[in-house]
This record gives structure tokens, C-alpha cells and sequence, in this order.
DNA sequence: TTTT
DNA sequence: TTTT
């Protein structure tokens, strides 16, 4: 039985634009890299400043709107869990990543660089946003390529049955 | 200036009993690995479960209380922030390390296997605990060890300038 | 469109027992009062105790299961949100009421005099748990009394078509 | 001894400027009225929307950036607890009031109709920002009308002794 | 490594 | 009205 409470709230800047993929099942994966800047004053009275960037990763439906709204600079608040991983590197030594597994989004005010459209992003995953078996993708991400055909990166991180929610 | 939100809640049991060391300065360092174990059913209907570990990190006065107070087992409430860090192994290699830098804890209703006690650990991490120069320490930890006199592990983790709050 | 965030995160212990009630769909709604006290030192450097007092609502299964496993003094984590009503009483004055929306629980260590089950509630409100015509809640509250069969006290506070979620 | 957890974090946008009063000790206390919205989808599959009017207190050193920063259109990341007040209101009939009081802010995106300055506010409260006998008001909010010099409403509400936290 |  |  679950147990315990994993939540993280963030508010920071986007350091780049979205990277958006597709599983082979057809589900969206969005990767953002989101700073936040803290500051404390250290002994001699100096101001410290020190950012953290985050790897939130948003899947499904929340992964497309999250890689359509999305853009480099855009001010983002962010709800999700912590995920550690362990994984072996294509040099033979295991490595450990740490991502924000997000499930819920909401643009704020600044729009970055992306500008243009105009709607903004807002998102709370919801409980059955599962892939059900190709969505309507074409529709959903207009201003991005069409996703792979066949197989992708993605395709070793995540099954389709790796939603982790 | 800073900009952002980096929050963490957690709500977990420990591990193992708490790991209390001092840096030069005679700042309290206690580290814990915390246990929140998530399900969620795939596909098939089948009931997945995963269990994140969490390394957190107590500084100062909230670090002796945490020494002193949780155990192996405790379930216990934590706020704080995420730090990611990069450091050269001993082997020349990078490595990355994500910690949970605590800055509220509150203990559960469950003891764990410390018992003994009574009373409840609670802290809320406040502006004034930077180090003095040598708080009152032999008083703050009744059951824990004498700190070494002098150096420790943690001496190449943390100056007392290091303080990361 | 949306905007904003409403979140609210508590951890204390049930005054009373819940009390659960049905709408007219078969949705059971389980209202449970929730103490957290916190102190503080005042100039005297006495300290001041504070309890609050809060009204939590849980809609749904989440409804079902806080009232099936919650107690007078469980200690209990929720998630929701805050909501203000204004409404007119049987005296015709304008009241104010705020209660917390709660849309994730989970209970911790205590078990408060609730005793006896042994198995742990918890839960966390999905997207899918609208009241689907008579939902099976027979099974589902095997120590509460039958929900009535016709009109209730809920029946004016909330429809089907109230769920705030 | 404290217990339990009792946290509200908002983000949303203030429906008026802030109103800024100053108790006989000197200590600045900002009021705030601030939206969130939220929609959701009836059984019908028409969007309702429902915004909720948080009244958020900011007291000291926060109260006086939240004073000078904010403005009407506002959006703004807030964090703090809930508190719920009785009183007798001068009809001689009892009331209740809920109010967010805060211990974090941080200016979002947009700047609200505020405009000017530039600079952009936000503040942890710390532990030591009690009022320290008179604190330099007169540099702390360049765009407000001086503090009343003697009583006002607030000394009913709020002694100096009152701070919430 | 915890907990249920 | 809870809890420690």
C-alpha cells in the first residue's frame, strides 16, 4: 500500500525551449530545464545567490501543452514528485538522474520568448489521461514537427506502461 | 535577486537511525534517507509500487533535533528545498548528488524503534540558528555521541559558511 | 480560464468523529474537523498556543473512505483547497462559511481511539470518481449506517452536480 | 508543544492595491484581496469557473514590501497559514472571518497596473523581524501616505504582541 | 534501508 | 472538539 507523500512546488524560468518526444504508444514526453534562484546573505554580510535546474518531465496530455505554451524564459509554476533513477551509461557506469515528475502546470505571467499564441498553458492531470491508443495528436501540437513515425529515444526510458501516476 | 520557489514535502519513514556529524564551526549536520512508497495500477490492472528515497539534510539546531529525535522507522513530516550538487569523485569521475535541504520537520504519530523518550521532535528552522561559535552542543544531544574534536567528514562538505538557508 | 493556484496542505488530528452524509446521486460527502497548533514566543518570551480549527470536506470515494477509516483523533495529512461560501441562514443574516476542499488524504501513525480495523485509508482523488448512478456503496462503508434512502441535509448544501473538483 | 501542519500556498492576482496600516508599535500590516480561479467541467460538459477572494495579511517587514510592491492586477506567489477569528461585530452579533496570513511572497510575471518602479519584491519572513521599537518607516514605503501617527483600526485588531507567527 |  |  502507498505510503508517504512526495511533493514538489516549484516556480521558475524555463532555461530552454521544451524538448518534446513521443513513446512508442504515442504518448507525449516533454523535458523542460527550470531554474530557480535562491539567495541568503553568508557571514560577512554578502549576498549569495545560488540556482538550481530542475528536470521536470511532463507526460501525456500535460506533456503536449506543456511542449506547445512552453517556451525558452517563460515563468512557469510547476506541482509534481520527485523520481530518483539509476541507470547504466553507455560507458558501463551507473549513474543516477533525479527528475520532477509533473502533474499539474499553470503559465504565469511572463511568456518568454515564445510569445505569439496568445492561450495559456494550464493543466492538472487528471486520472484518465492514460494513452489510449494513438490520440489525436495532429491537432494538439501545432507548431511542433510530427512526432516519429516509428521509434524513438524515448522509446528505451519509457513504455507506454511507465506512466509513473 | 532571488526568483523562484524550490519546495519539497515529504511525508516518510526513515531507513535508518539519523546520521549526526559537526563542521569545524560545531554546526550540527544530520543527514536521513526517507522512504515514500507511491502505487499506482498499469495496464493490466496490476498494482505497481515504488518506493523514492530521499536524502535529506538537517542544519543547526534543526539538525541536533533531528539526531536526537528521529530513529530508524520514525514516520516523519519535512519541508525544505532541492539541491542538486557536482563534485569529482575520489575515482577523478563527476558525480551528482540530489539532497532535500530540510527547513521544517514535524514527527508523526509513529515512533519507530527509538521509543525510550516521550517527548516529540519539532523544529521550525528560523532566521537566527547560524552557528554562534559553539552552541551549547554537550546539552543538544544527550544521547548521541561527543562530536570529534576536530575535523570530521563533513569538513569538506560544508564550512559553517556553507549553510545553505 | 483557470488561474491561480488554491492549495492547501494540513496535518492534525480529528476533533470528532466524521460525519458522512449522502446526495441524492448516491455521493457521499464526509465533513471532519481538524486541529493544528502551532506556537509562538511573545516578547515575554512566553508561549503562545493557537489552535485552528478547520472544516475539511471530502467528496466521493475519497468521502467513503474518510469516513470509513478516520477517527476522533486520527492524525491525518490532506490536501485540497480553500473555499468561501456566503449563504443566508433560517434567521435571514448574511453567514460566511470556509471549508477545505479536500482532494488527496492520507493517514498517519495514530490511529486515534478508531482503533480495531487494523488496514490504513488512504487515497488520492482521480479524475473518474463523479458519481456514476448508484455507485456499489453498500461494500463500500461496511461500519457506517445505510445511506438514507431518500432526501437529506446534503440535498441543500450540495447537488451531483456540485462536486468542486 | 506545536502540532501539526497548517499551509496554504496561493498564487493568484490582487483585486484592489493593497491596504497598508501601521500598529501603535510601529509595525507595518498589509492587507491583501486575492483571486484564483478554477474551472471544471459539469456532467453536461459545460465549463464552470468559480474564483475564490483569499484575504491574505502580510505583518512587519513583509507587510511593508507587500505595501510598496504590489498593486491592483498583481500576480503573486503567496505562502502561509490559515487563521480563523470570532468577533462581535459592532451589531453585537457574532462573526467569523478566515484569513491567509503570510510568510512568503515573491512577485510573478506580470506587474499589475502598478508599473514605475522596477525593482521587484519578495521576501521570506525570517525569525527576527519583530518589531524592533519604531522601525524606519520612512524609507520603507516611498509611495505611501505616512502612517498614521497615533491609534488606528488595526489597534483593535492587532497589538504588537499579536504577530501571528 | 523504512512503512503497511 | 484533537493531539503532546
Amino acid at each position: 500500500m502507498a505510503r508517504g507523500i512526495n511533493k514538489v512546488i516549484l516556480v521558475g524560468n524555463l532555461g530552454n525551449d521544451p524538448d518534446t518526444k513521443y513513446t512508442q504508444g504515442g504518448m507525449a514526453v516533454t523535458r523542460i530545464s527550470l531554474a530557480t534562484t535562491s539567495v541568503r546573505k553568508d557571514r560577512d554580510g554578502n549576498t549569495q545567490e545560488r540556482t538550481e535546474w530542475h528536470r521536470v518531465v511532463f507526460f501525456g496530455k500535460l506533456g503536449e501543452i506543456a511542449g506547445e505554451y512552453l517556451r525558452k524564459g517563460s515563468q512557469v509554476y510547476v506541482e509534481g514528485s520527485i523520481r530518483y533513477d539509476k541507470y547504466t551509461g553507455q560507458d558501463g557506469v551507473e549513474k543516477y538522474s533525479t527528475d520532477i515528475i509533473a502533474d499539474e502546470m499553470q503559465m504565469l505571467g511572463g511568456r518568454g520568448d515564445g510569445g505569439g499564441g496568445g492561450s495559456r498553458g494550464e493543466y492538472r492531470g487528471g486520472g484518465n489521461d492514460r494513452p489510449q491508443r494513438a490520440p489525436a495528436r495532429q491537432e494538439a501540437q501545432p507548431r511542433r514537427e510530427a512526432p516519429p513515425a516509428k521509434s524513438n529515444d524515448f522509446a528505451d526510458d519509457f513504455a507506454d506502461d511507465d506512466i509513473p501516476f
